[in-house]
DNA sequence: TCCCAGGTCCTGA
DNA sequence: TCAGGACATGGG
């Protein structure tokens, strides 16, 4: 990996095991864009970036912090390991060769806990409308980007002191006064909250569980996506369908799944679960 | 019109 | 403990 920074842009060359289309057309995500030019805008950190892929030269654009990248692409994990880990079958194999160049981002806490309230009995393109919604309308104006208008992911305190009514017309629906009452929380609370990728997995779960609006994959999504645990296997309707199809019997419930997952993939089911997710929703498999 | 979506919560057995 | 229904919204 041979980085070059000049102009407020980064370029990498002869990286290994990344794929922008995979990296943020897979799920974890919902605040990146796909470009006529094939590269992708998204706002990390407050920050417009546009990421441009040719080969394996990677270039990140409107931007000169390369920790922020290498912190949020996750650039110290050799995903080569891992996948060499999690093929230890055919199905496996296939997935992370479909998949291959996914990477699982550094997203922030507050961020991905609202995203995934959000992603409750939702669909994908939703979930990114209603996300887009608040930021125009809670969070700050960055820039003008490509003709296009970038707007900061909403700070807890906006959104704790919105109206519900204003959330309602994001169309965030029943989950409105969900958020309004999670971004309450978060103000007393963040220090906690930010701390739990020092915590063991089952006490951030619990603790994540506590909020209303946050079931069991919801807590698994976010420490998944935000919070460094590699170990958990949430379970969501394309996961359930991939497994009982690919692994299990038709009947097998999500406690079952999720279980008989991290039993086989160990500390990285949150990667096998992610090759999983994504090549299960391009395929269609078990729909 | 009905069904469903990266579910969660509440209720009644 | 567990099945069943409600919940906003919009696309197929």
């Amino acid at each position: 990996m041979n980085i070059i920074q000049n102009n407020n842009k980064i370029t990498i060359h002869d990286v290994k095991d990344f794929d922008v289309k995979h990296i943020f057309e897979c799920g974890q995500c919902f605040r990146w864009n796909r470009e006529d030019d094939g590269s992708y805008t998204g706002v990390v950190k407050n920050k417009v970036i546009n990421v441009l892929q040719e080969g394996t030269t990677v270039e990140f654009r409107n931007i000169d912090d390369f920790e922020i990248i290498k912190n949020y692409f996750d650039l110290d994990t050799d995903y080569g390991v891992v996948k060499n880990i999690l093929n230890t079958d055919e199905i496996m194999q296939e997935a992370t060769k479909f998949g291959s160049g996914i990477r699982i981002l550094n997203q922030d806490e507050w961020e991905t806990m609202i995203s995934f309230m959000i992603s409750a009995n939702n669909r994908i393109p939703m979930i990114k409308r209603v996300i887009e919604n608040l930021s125009a309308c809670f969070g700050e104006f960055i820039c003008n980007f490509r003709g296009k208008d970038y707007y900061s992911f909403p700070t807890a305190e906006r959104l704790s002191a919105a109206p519900v009514e204003k959330i309602l017309e994001c169309k965030a629906g029943f989950r409105s006064p969900r958020i309004k009452e999670a971004a309450r929380r978060f103000l007393s609370e963040k220090e906690v909250i930010y701390n739990i990728r020092n915590m063991t997995y089952d006490e951030g779960l619990a603790y994540l569980k506590t909020y209303s609006g946050i079931g069991d994959k919801v807590a698994n999504c976010i420490l998944l996506f935000s919070m460094r645990h590699f170990a958990t296997f949430p379970v969501d309707v394309w996961i359930r369908r991939v497994m009982q199809t690919l692994y299990l019997s038709k009947d097998t419930k999500d406690e079952d799944i999720k279980k008989f997952a991290e039993e086989k993939f160990g500390k990285f089911s949150g990667l096998a679960q992610q090759y999983l997710f994504y090549y299960a929703r391009e395929k269609e498999i078990g729909k």
